[in-house]
DNA sequence: GACTATCGCTAAGTTGCTTAGCGATATGAC
DNA sequence: GTCATATCGCTAAGCAACTTAGCGATAGTC
């Protein structure tokens, strides 16, 4: 059968309205559609470096954290992934248990310890991500300087009004 | 205490490196670092939403999935949610046992239903979505002819390299 | 030195997922 | 037409990951 038959919504029944609900909503120019569609792949492209690292998303997110930030302890990653403590020694615990993170004492407190990644699998989650990455700089630096002022005022506005709507 | 200090990252220790362990990457140009902050605030915006709705992440995709493409069958949710049909027959069973959908009989094959989402619940979303959609949407139409078409292109690049990352 | 706060952790309970399998309905071969 | 097979939504049982509550150890404060 036709796989994308079932894709393109044929279970509207004639009862319910045909046109989707969101219809109102101007339907977008093709900036707002390609704003939408990085934002969702790119949560397609963290499922894949989670299969990667056979991680779970919470433990993939800490790792990003880890990666960026550098040794952490657990209160500090539990408070940036919004997950309470116990959570938080839990995710150590999985990800010292296939080993992309040690436990080492924390030097000055005694209470803490410290959450540091291990090197190989930093390497193999930078290795996933620099073409990507590297691709977008790249893109980026083939730029004109105009251009690239005009996109960055343009994303600066987009995020304020993220950042807006978020305060109301 | 100083919330910030601990923010930023108080947490290495000396033997383990200093520098954060991206540091090799390229820190990125202020577009690319907006580009991410726009995924995270977005995955923020989605956060809210789900409280406004009071459902938890997977049952506010299943909104959003509804909301744009109408009434969908619970299987047809599934695959578009990648979840099995058992758990999509939950998330249909709490989206209507807090008043978000309705279940009503397909019209034409009598083993599907037809998940319709309710309009109250719809406008509720659309309220918090529109001061945000619409406020990009301004920022877009305010854009002369040619800085929209720089960002269009660019953010289609983008797109190419996101994709190009997960195909391989 | 006593009080209080914070650290990471354990225990018990809850939520939301999975796989397996069921009855009802639709579809295709003959 | 009839029968075999597939698909639909659903239930049941098990598992993974979260929560709150609370504990012992350590740090900071008076």
């Amino acid at each position: 059968m036709d796989p994308m038959a079932e894709a393109r919504n044929p279970d509207s029944t004639p009862q319910a309205s045909r046109r989707p609900a969101f219809a109102d909503f101007p339907e977008g120019s093709s900036i707002s559609r390609e704003l939408r569609e990085i934002v969702k792949l790119s949560a397609d492209f963290e499922r894949r470096l989670g299969r990667t690292l056979a991680v779970n998303h919470t433990d993939l997110v800490a790792m990003q954290h880890l990666m960026e930030s550098g040794p952490l302890s657990p209160s500090e990653l539990s408070s940036r992934l919004r997950i309470s403590t116990a959570a938080a020694t839990m995710v150590v615990d999985r990800l010292e248990a296939v080993g992309h993170v040690s436990r080492q004492p924390h030097p000055e407190d005694r209470r803490k310890i410290v959450v540091v990644p291990r090197e190989d699998s930093v390497r193999l989650a930078a290795q996933e991500l620099l073409p990507l990455v590297g691709g977008v700089a790249q893109a980026i630096a083939d730029l004109p300087a105009e251009d690239a002022a005009v996109i960055e005022r343009f994303l600066g506005e987009v995020v304020e009004h993220y950042r807006a709507a978020l305060d109301g």
